[in-house]
DNA sequence: ATTAATTACTACCTTTAAGTAGTAATATAA
DNA sequence: TTATATTACTACTTAAAGGTAGTAATTAAT
């Protein structure tokens, strides 16, 4: 019941961006002002390149864009890209769920769960604005 | 979104335990029957038994049963005792929502979240013998 | 060209969960 | 009282997540 820390990070980063005016944002600067360690937010960084979240450029002046519109990039997306997501997930594993009976458990688990996952679907980086609309 | 493997094994030896009328289990033959490494087992069921839902004997003829009611251990205190309970911890951790603010999805998880973690509370091990009448 | 500022890559280290091995303690039965 | 079947304890190994270090590649400014 608990995200890892590489999608926190992950959504910490990319929540941030969404909510500046900055035309461009270096891996220095992301890492001081969100307090992530500055190596590990790199490879992060170029986690979400190859994701196609974001684009990057080298050099002076180098730095982070995003690299499509904000409604497009989901919460569910950056999960999957950090292998965050396990869907389909019973409660005891490999256990009485998994061989075609279910546990009775089972469904008052799976409901919230599948909440939860819709909204990961739903929700895009646009809803991550703090000028965003509240949304059920 | 998943418990961690040591939680599932837990809840599946002790779902197991609940739905068989046999007085006593051993380490082995739970460990056959549940497919969980023995050795690995064997210290769950000590660590079941330090917190009290069990109790063990020694020796031949020994085993493991329930140290009280199955009513009285509830789902909630299996995953406390596995180290397996995050409570109020939001989406991105440190983020956005630690500090006073709270970050536009954060109602929208926290309902689901806490919808889980409340019926982790009401629920025991009575609620998953299969005799048991669906609950909510 | 040279320098400085940046991301990308590769390899390593640390911590924690998961799993294994061996032995000690205990209880029963023969 | 000896053998056997059990749990308990301690220490190790493995795998994966989290984190660090060094260097190469790239870009821009001077």
């Amino acid at each position: 019941m608990k995200l890892k820390a590489t999608s926190e990070y992950a959504l910490r980063i990319l929540a941030h961006m969404s909510n500046t005016n900055e035309d461009s944002h270096t891996a220095k600067g992301l890492s001081q002002t969100l307090n992530i360690p500055y190596k590990y937010l790199t490879r992060i960084m170029t986690n979400l390149g190859k994701a196609g979240f974001i684009n990057s450029t080298r050099g002076k002046n180098g730095g982070f864009i995003f690299a499509k519109p904000l409604e497009e990039i989901k919460i569910y997306d950056i999960l999957e890209v950090m292998n965050d997501v396990n869907e389909d997930v019973c409660l005891m594993g490999e256990g009485l769920c998994s061989q075609g009976e279910h546990c009775v458990l089972h469904e008052s688990w799976s409901k919230p769960k599948q909440l939860i996952e819709e909204m990961f679907k739903n929700s895009s980086l646009k809803d991550l604005q703090k000028s965003a609309p509240f949304k059920a």
